[in-house]
DNA sequence: GGTGGGTGTCAAGGAACCGTCAAGAAACCC
DNA sequence: GGGTTTCTTGACGGTTCCTTGACACCCACC
């Protein structure tokens, strides 16, 4: 889960932010002080940092210039301050982006969206792993013990939909649609073909399935 | 030098976005249309590309769709549009700023420096070396044994990126893409014809490959 | 114990894909 | 302008992959 670090001294702002970050499903620390920004910073490894320029105690720039020596996170400034010269400060200091009070709630997230995306660790490091079979999602590799796995495109976008939604069930139907395309909802039987196919490459019991498990006139879950 | 892509079909703007950022130290590339965006970034591959969402020819957002895909720098979208919508919607597809029309210099200026530096790209091992060949991607030189192999410029752009992505599967599309550029994303066949060339140009045993790896119905793969 | 729906397994035909070759067109370099 | 290199295009055979159908199995229910 993503972690982001709010602060801001005015409890009403600290709240609505609060309650709508947490309702997106991301992971809130709070920081009402300039101090409490650095110390939870350190502490926690926030993904972000929404810093509101005005805090109490430290002025603004000071705090991104606290920050960015060690800090490899974004930095997303909420000002009320709308002087160009402040926003080039803040950039110059290290900010990521600057948005100035007030601002709209959807844009904030929007932003806030492309600092996460961006910050996000190197792009190939989307890996599963299980006791029996390694799987990279990015650069569309699979091993198991310790050679690699050969798969079809097919193979590949089936597997590929159960890793994705880990322990999550999975219905024939969404599962077709996801792969074939939305035509193809009512051919059961390619499931069972391309579903047999995995695990006799990708279990090491493939009568007896560990990882992809099927559940009786529902669909099949990944369990990790 | 960092190289920006200035998108924009007011000439006067352009214009002055063109002195002021070469004033500033940047090697400047412009484009008036979308389709010269995203053939200009293929061809040249700019750190930054400052996209105006009213281009003639595309929307906006299938500019920023038709890059993301592929492209990994920077992009700063320029619009006239304060629409929070707009924003909402450019900044999911990719965008990773959004500055509206019109715009104080100095602060697009620090929202680009902020842009760039965030891009910097982790300085990558400039030599590849396998077991058979050599690859000085900076000197754009390649050895095979003890002598020198000759590659056209599109052997190279192709293994270029190839190797760029160690062990990481390429889809054609993408391959096709950033060798010949967005418009050739269907010419499966020329991949085949330079594939083979680079292999009896580097493989030991060229009819069974050991570094470019086909992947039936995917793409191709450098295994290191 | 029989029945039927849902599932796992296997194999074969056909479609899609790939490697190879070669020749003409285009671009490039004296 | 001639010669060379490079790119594009098409055809062919071999390989991989997808689809399809037949059949056995398991389990719940009758």
């Amino acid at each position: 889960m993503t972690r982001i670090l709010v602060a801001d001294d005015e409890p009403q702002l600290l709240r609505a932010l609060r309650i709508t970050l947490r309702a997106r499903g991301y992971e809130v620390e709070t920081a009402p002080t300039g101090a409490a920004v650095l110390e939870v910073a350190a502490r926690r490894h926030p993904e972000l940092i929404l810093l509101d320029l005005g805090l109490p105690d430290l002025d603004g720039i000071e705090v991104i210039e606290g920050l960015r020596p060690w800090y490899d996170g974004s930095i997303v400034v909420l000002s009320a301050r709308h002087d160009p010269d402040d926003k080039v400060l803040a950039l110059d200091a290290g900010a990521d982006d600057y948005v100035t009070k007030p601002f709209g709630m959807e844009e904030l997230l929007a932003r806030l969206r492309a600092a996460v995306r961006r910050a996000a660790p190197a792009p190939d490091s989307v890996v599963v792993t299980t006791d029996a079979f390694t799987v990279d999602l990015a650069a569309k590799r699979v091993t198991a013990g310790d050679h690699d796995v050969r798969l079809t495109p097919t193979e590949w976008g089936l597997l590929e939909v159960l890793i994705r939604n880990p322990g999550r069930l999975i219905g024939h139907k969404q599962l077709l649609s996801e792969v074939w395309g939305p035509a193809y909802q009512q051919e059961f039987g390619y499931l069972r073909v391309y579903v047999a196919q995995l695990r006799r490459k990708l279990e090491p019991d493939p009568s007896r399935p560990r990882y992809l498990i099927t559940e009786a006139g529902m669909g099949y879950r990944f369990e990790p």
